[in-house]
RNA sequence: GUUCGGUUGGUGUAGUUGGUCAACACGUUUGGUUUUCAUCCAAAAGACCAGGGGUUCGAAUCCCCUACCGAAUACCA
């Protein structure tokens, strides 16, 4: 009975997709691609209270920016299971019916308790220092719901339209025992579990209902998600088993956690305001406050590096390789190898792997990304120039929007040039060697890289100029600054007429 | 508080059935190259594998206890 492998992504649209949840999708993309199976968005919209304008948006366009395509669900793509958006498949009346089931079999109940009455309930337990204050098998027999109202007064309420919600059955003292990919067996007694409501008082199912509903349904063999998630999946275990689904439970696998890169803790976004890096994956404007957090898109990171680097957090492929495509992820992927605790997350590594990818493009990829930059600045320069420009920047940065200050003398003249530099360096005999040496390129023809080289040293040895007491000084005509590139790969890249000017102009000081 | 989960150099991890100097990457430092910077090359420092008990000829690897960290504990997901 080997099924299909299909997992699903089930995010909120409460916010913008934390790196965490960008991780999540990808370990449930790179486990769906490596078993040749599907991959599912599914939005949890059953809080109508938290919803947010744009972040479901946010969601699709953030797993489009990395590359991660889950092919079925909102945004990519219906399937034989839609609609794939909970709050319309509660419209389709798909999950009432199940929880009716839970209360005809006897594992679920209606409970008509209002929030006062449940604070109470809970100030109560918490005076006495009972060891937990939740709606359980003990609790439940002092609240008002059918397990403790009479069948008239329950048939009743329901009938008078007073508010009620459907609350699991929990049993007493029974061992739920699950076992995850990752952590292996995880049991837990019953007695620790309260009586989830399944089903809320507006009509809606709660996560855990919808969720284990939407699994089944969808035909989920594999639900990769949180840690987070771990207290809770013994009572999605009971309620496959009241459901009647234990045969085709999905396997769990529950990831560890991001954490911040200092001290302890889950990684939130306040780390990231404080640290100085993004914890998301897009730039987001929060609508109500209209507060910009920043994305690692528009911070300049690659996507596949940015992957790439989510990937390796609390995950390893077997050999030592650390540069991967998203294919070859696919190829070594495997939850065995996911570890069981937090990774604290490293912007430093981040960084180097973008480095890394910035190397592997190529100069035609590098001003492409580098155009929509260089337009805005109203530099319009032949493709092939800025192509050579980008050959010579890729070695010298780790992200493209670094390549304006890189080298901005390609296209514009030098305007502001390192005092410190000249001042230590110059000499008025140089004056004559910078004339000297601003004749001699003009002969030049072709103007080449190693041409200029040795007319360079050429012109040092006949004026008995030491290379080295000028060729700071030749740098700074040429950039402006004391670093940069090969130096007569500039020279060439710059052309005859540009550098004979600013050659020029450094003789005239 | 309770339940569950975790604990290998500063960080991410590797350490397949217990068996040489605990491996790789990032970061750090030093030297070389680039007459600078970045890259690149070479090297170094840095872990008594949370602590304590066992089991064993032998444990980071198995067992127990303790400590610390985290998560969950809503009509939120």
């Amino acid at each position: 009975m080997s099924r299909k492998v299909r997992v699903r992504f089930a995010p909120s649209p409460t916010g913008p997709l934390h790196m965490g949840g960008v991780r999540t999708a990808l370990y449930n993309y790179l486990f769906a691609k490596k078993h040749g199976g599907d991959f599912v968005l599914r939005i949890e919209d059953t809080d109508q209270g938290r919803f947010v304008p744009g972040a479901e948006n946010y969601i699709i366009e953030s797993l489009k920016w990395c590359g991660i395509d889950p092919g079925e669900g909102v945004g990519f793509g219906n399937g034989p299971h839609a609609p794939y958006r909970q709050s319309e498949r509660k419209e389709k009346g798909i999950y009432k019916q199940y929880a009716q089931q839970l209360i005809d079999s006897g594992h679920a109940y209606y409970a008509f308790d209002t929030t006062e009455e449940l604070e109470e309930m809970r100030k109560k337990l918490e005076a006495a220092k009972a060891k937990s204050t939740s709606y359980n098998a003990i609790t439940r027999q002092t609240m008002k719901n059918s397990l403790t109202l009479s069948e008239d007064d329950v048939k009743q309420r329901l009938g008078s339209g007073e508010p009620y919600v459907v609350r699991i059955k929990i049993p007493r003292n029974e061992e739920v025992r699950l076992k995850d990919i990752i952590r292996g067996w995880v049991v837990v007694n019953s007695n620790e579990l309260d009586d989830k409501v399944l089903y809320k008082s507006d009509g809606m199912p709660t996560y855990h209902l919808a969720n284990i509903v939407d699994d089944y349904l969808m035909q989920v063999t594999h639900v990769i998600r949180g840690e987070e998630w771990l207290p809770s999946a013994p009572l999605h275990v009971l309620l496959y088993r009241y459901l009647g689904w234990e045969n085709v439970m999905p396997e769990f696998a529950h990831l560890p956690l991001l954490l911040k890169p200092d001290g302890n803790g889950k990684l939130s976004k306040r780390d990231g305001d404080r640290l100085g890096f993004p914890v998301f994956p897009l730039n987001w404007t929060d609508p109500a406050s209209g507060e910009v957090s920043s994305g690692y898109r528009e911070k300049g990171y690659f996507p596949d590096a940015f992957i790439n680097m989510l990937a390796l957090l609390g995950w390893h492929p077997s050999g030592n390789e650390e540069v991967l495509s998203l294919d070859q992820m696919v190829q070594e992927f495997s939850l065995e190898r996911v570890s069981k605790s937090g990774a604290k997350f490293d912007p430093e590594k981040t960084k180097w792997f973008n480095q890394q990818y910035l190397r592997k493009r190529t100069p035609a990829e590098l001003a492409a990304a580098w155009k929509p930059e260089l337009d805005l600045r109203g530099v319009s320069a032949d493709a092939v120039y800025v192509e050579n420009v980008c050959r010579l920047l890729q070695e010298k940065a780790q992200f493209v929007n670094e390549f304006w200050a890189l080298g901005s003398y390609f296209f514009t003249t030098v305007i502001s040039y390192d005092d410190e530099i000249i001042k230590k360096r110059w000499n008025d005999k140089f004056k004559g060697f910078f004339n000297a040496l601003a004749a001699a390129y003009e002969k030049i023809e072709p103007f080449d890289a190693v041409t200029a080289e040795n007319i360079f040293k050429q012109t040092c040895e006949l004026l008995g100029v030491k290379t080295g007491e000028v060729m700071q000084l030749y740098r700074i005509a040429l950039t402006g600054t004391g670093g940069g590139p090969a130096l007569f790969e500039i020279t060439a890249l710059l052309g005859k007429k540009t550098v004979v000017e600013r050659l020029q102009k450094m003789a005239e000081r």
